[in-house]
DNA sequence: TTGCTCCTCACGTCACGTGAGGTGGC
DNA sequence: TTGCTCCTCACGTCACGTGAGGTGGC
């Protein structure tokens, strides 16, 4: 089982594209907990499994302590169906969230184009506001 | 010209959307320079002009640093070429990475999409490894 | 006197970044 | 002994939120 093997916290980094720090932060938040060699921290197969659902819930926009409380749902293995109904409301209020974002991203966008296409910059009117009334 | 009437905190906030201690900060962070009649600040025509410049740029993106050293610029009326080049580097920039993120945005959101119709949840996996693990 | 709005500290939040200072094993 | 990697505080960052405690004018 070479899948099993334990990695060091460089090789995490490594693996994952994160910091020691992001883990160490991740740690002390309670979401991974990595065995020590000594004082050296020491990774395997499920400390790997939870980091890549905390990346992937951070792409969804959770925050860490609403990955956390995930997480620990499905630890404590419960109600299977009650843990579903859960996570799924969630999911949907989230995803509800992370659509008008991308509208509202998606407006700013067009925004900022249409004022650049224009020759405009943002702040011509406040330039010309200020010019009518130092005039004035 | 009533345009240039004084507002209060209270009346900016209405105006805006924002909470007076938005405001205290922007002034703090010197972006905002509103008069005193005493101790109450009070906001003028121009006040208002950056106010919407500052919530503009904060759409786009732009940190408040960014936003103080370009309104900064404009104040000093130095050379209007030079000024323009640079907000408009800075702008070209700020698209780029708006771009980005709205796909990045727009995958995760397909992403999602996809797990929840297909009945799974996010943890799917991690649950169905973890009782794996524990019957080996 | 009571209420309301305004004010100034100043600590808290979120997800880490960034030194400072120290240890272990090749 | 020198380097490298790892470690633990602990303060800094960004854009505010959130009380605590106090003042002014109707």
């Amino acid at each position: 089982m070479t899948a099993n093997d334990l990695l060091t916290i460089r090789d995490m980094c490594d693996a994952f594209d994160v910091t020691p720090r992001t883990l160490r932060f991740y740690e002390a938040k309670e979401l991974i907990f990595p065995k020590r060699e000594g004082t050296k921290r020491l990774y395997n197969r499920r400390d790997r499994a939870r980091l890549k659902l905390i990346l992937r819930g951070k792409r969804f926009g959770f925050s860490l302590e609403d990955i956390r409380q995930l997480l620990d749902m499905y630890d404590l293995e419960g109600s299977e169906r009650s843990q579903y109904l859960r996570t799924y409301a969630l999911a949907q209020e989230r995803l509800v969230q992370m659509e008008q974002q991308r509208d509202e991203l998606t407006e700013a966008i067009a925004e900022l184009k249409t004022e650049l296409a224009g020759g405009a910059d943002m702040f011509q009117t406040y330039s010309a506001e200020n010019k009518t009334q130092s005039a004035a």
